[in-house]
DNA sequence: CTTGAACCTCTAGCTGCTAGAGACTTCAGG
DNA sequence: CCTGAAGTCTCTAGCAGCTAGAGGTTCAAG
C-alpha cells in the first residue's frame, strides 16, 4: 500500500494534481488508515500512470476519461479509443501548423530588427499592423 | 469616436474582452459619453491592435505589457523588444518539438489499433504504459 | 414615444492545476 | 516512550485569459 506521497513519485505526479484527480473523479476514493491518510494500491498506480501519460501526450481531461471509462469495459469495440486518438491527432497536427506559421512571422519580426530605438523598431511595428500578417488567419467571428 | 462594440469589431476583439483589458491595465480608462458609456479614439484602436496581434502571436499578456510600454518611449533602445520576441520564438520552437513528438507516438498508437475489442487496443495499452513512450520527455520535477 | 439593440456593473465560471493556512498523523532517532 | 520533522488532512483561493449571465440603463431608429 502506497501513501499519496509514494504514490506521486512513482507515478510522476504532484500529489495535490491526485487529490484534484479524485475531486473530479477521474480517480476513485482509496482506502484509508487509522488516521484517515490516503492508501492505494498497484491499481491506483497504473490508473494514475494512464492519466499522467494521456496528458503528456495533450488529452483534455474529459477526452481521458471516456478513455478510462472504455478500458473498465474491456469487451467494448476499439472504435471509441480510435476516435479520440484521431481527434487528439488533428489537433495537434493544427497546433503544429499554427505555430509554425506563427514561428515564420517572428523570425521576420527579429530580423528586420534594426537594433536602434523604439523608433524603428520592426518588432513594435509589425505588432501594431496587422496588414503585415504573412497570413491572415482570423478566428471567423466577431471580425468586421 | 467609437462605441464599445464598434472598436471590438475594428480590432476583432469581443466586448467583454476589452473591459477585461482595460481591469487589468493594458488599455487605459476611455472617455465617457453622458450615459455613462466607454468611448474610444484612434488611439485606443491601435493599441487594441496591437494587442490583437500579439496574441494571435502567442505572446502572453505580461509580455505584451511590457512591448506596450516599451512603444509607449519610443526614444529607447529596442534591445528589450527584441529579448521579449526572441524568447517568444524560443518558446513557439519548443512547443513545436513538443507537439511533434506527440504527433509521431498518436500516430504510432493509431495504426497499431486492431479494430478490434478494447482488451486488445494498443491505444489503451499505450497510454497505460509509460515505457512505450518514443521518447521518455519528463517534466524534470517530482519524479522518481 | 416606443422598441430593441447595445451598453453598464457585478459576479461566477471555465481548464488544470498550484499554493497556502492550520490542524493532524506517522515514523525515525534517541 | 518521546520528540520533532516530514508527510498528510481539509478547505479556500489563486493563476491565465477570457466567457457567460443577471439585472439594469442608454441610445438610435422608426
Amino acid at each position: 500500500m502506497l501513501t499519496i506521497g509514494k504514490l506521486g513519485d512513482a507515478a510522476g505526479v504532484k500529489v495535490p494534481t491526485i487529490r484534484y484527480y479524485e475531486q473530479i473523479g477521474l480517480l476513485p476514493e482509496p482506502e484509508r488508515s487509522a488516521g484517515n491518510q490516503r492508501l492505494y494500491g498497484k491499481s491506483a498506480l497504473e490508473r494514475l500512470a494512464f492519466i499522467r501519460h494521456s496528458r503528456e501526450l495533450g488529452f483534455p481531461l474529459e477526452a481521458i476519461r471516456d478513455l478510462l471509462s472504455l478500458s473498465d469495459r474491456p469487451d467494448q469495440s476499439c472504435a471509441a479509443a480510435d476516435i479520440i486518438a484521431k481527434d487528439q491527432l488533428a489537433a495537434v497536427e493544427a497546433r503544429i501548423a499554427r505555430l509554425t506559421a506563427l514561428k515564420a512571422e517572428l523570425e521576420r519580426m527579429i530580423t528586420q530588427c534594426a537594433q536602434g530605438t523604439i523608433a524603428d523598431c520592426r518588432i513594435i511595428e509589425v505588432l501594431g499592423d496587422h496588414s503585415h500578417c504573412a497570413q491572415d488567419r482570423r478566428t471567423s467571428e466577431a471580425v468586421g
